[in-house]
DNA sequence: GTCTATAGAGGGATAGAC
DNA sequence: GTCTATCCCTCTATAGAC
């Protein structure tokens, strides 16, 4: 990728997570970029083609940045402690704030709806991995998919950081439960063989 | 609240749903409510200020309009049952959809900031009533607040909002496993009372 | 590849007639 | 309260010089 290219994909997520999808226009991305405004254009074709590439390749490079700590995810707590560091320092770059802002926008536009679906679909896979890994002859499985839960985190991950912007109190409250309940999943997963059988008897039983 | 009015709020939330934070301009809104557009400035000063009205009058009648259903919840599964409906019922009517772009659209604006946070902080609040009436005594409130919990779920709600706007296969997944998940909270409710002091005890040592 | 300049559309907001 | 008309700004996108 060429220094200008470089330049226009880091101020177009820069502007995203700063000014919003409503004020990300090819003049405060260019602003931002301490670049020619006619070069978004030249290069990309359209603000729309702009975004959508800094989003893919934002994503992309972020993930792979946390691969290696995901692989080193040995507990749910650890999961979740992860993802909470992982919020701290999104925020701070910008990252997942700016993939919220795309999120947003793309409820009324395909071309970038493909680009959240996708972007989004980087960080599914890795939770799903690390899930399917953790989860692995665990009695949850009998009730919960990692596939689905993941989704959900993800989601659940983007809503949290929006709502951090409104009410940080809010927000810390809730991730502080969430972290607590991963402390309940882990009980079960600790229940010796006696204990497991009584839960899939009662979890059939229920599921009726 | 006079017939203009009431027009603009509700063509307000129209816009937002079907055109998002970016879109909704006093033209788009006017043109919706089949107003003029001189008088969104009359009646409400700014925009901005409409969309504040519109976001805190349509989600307290929504919330209203659910507050029997929320009483009469018996489970958590009925609690996500109900969450499942409200999700399909209000991306119909747009609410929920009108209210995720403004809390995208607050995260730049201090204004309107203040109007998700309220907004949602009634969702919040009827939530928190049930969770609070449905955990009482349940082990689970020995790990998790029921107000931790409510911002959770409400965040985490908007953002499978969001999500299905993108990848409607992988919210439905996201929103069945935490039905599942709900069935695995429940056996837990449903645990004796041996079954329970272990759990207890088991969690005070986790908790360490 | 990068720049300036500009066309043409749409935006918020107001003045002033009715 | 409601309307028309308008100011002035910002927007995307392109033409054309370098």
């Amino acid at each position: 990728m060429t220094d200008t290219r470089r330049k226009l994909v880091d101020g177009a997520i820069e502007t995203l997570g700063s000014r919003g999808i409503a004020g990300t226009s090819a003049r405060a991305i260019a602003a931002t970029a301490g670049v020619n405004q006619a070069l978004i254009f030249y290069h990309f074709g359209s603000v729309e083609q702009l975004v959508d590439t800094a989003c893919r390749t934002a994503t992309a490079e972020r993930v792979a940045l946390y691969r290696a700590r995901f692989a080193a995810v040995g507990s749910l707590r650890e999961l979740l402690h992860l993802g909470r560091e992982l919020n701290a320092a999104e925020r701070k770059a910008g990252n997942v704030t700016a993939l919220a802002q795309v999120l947003a926008g793309a409820q009324q536009d395909a071309g970038l709806a493909a680009a959240a679906r996708d972007a989004l679909g980087l960080w599914v896979a890795e939770i799903e991995q690390v899930l399917i890994r953790l989860l692995a002859g665990s009695p949850i499985t009998e009730v919960a998919d990692p596939g689905g839960l993941a989704h959900g985190v993800a989601a659940a991950f983007v809503g949290i950081e929006l709502y951090e912007g409104v009410n940080p109190g809010g927000a810390a409250a809730a991730l502080d439960t969430l972290e607590q309940l991963a402390l309940l999943a882990e009980v079960i997963e600790d229940l010796g063989p006696v204990g497991r059988r009584a839960l899939r008897a009662r979890i059939r039983r229920t599921a009726r």
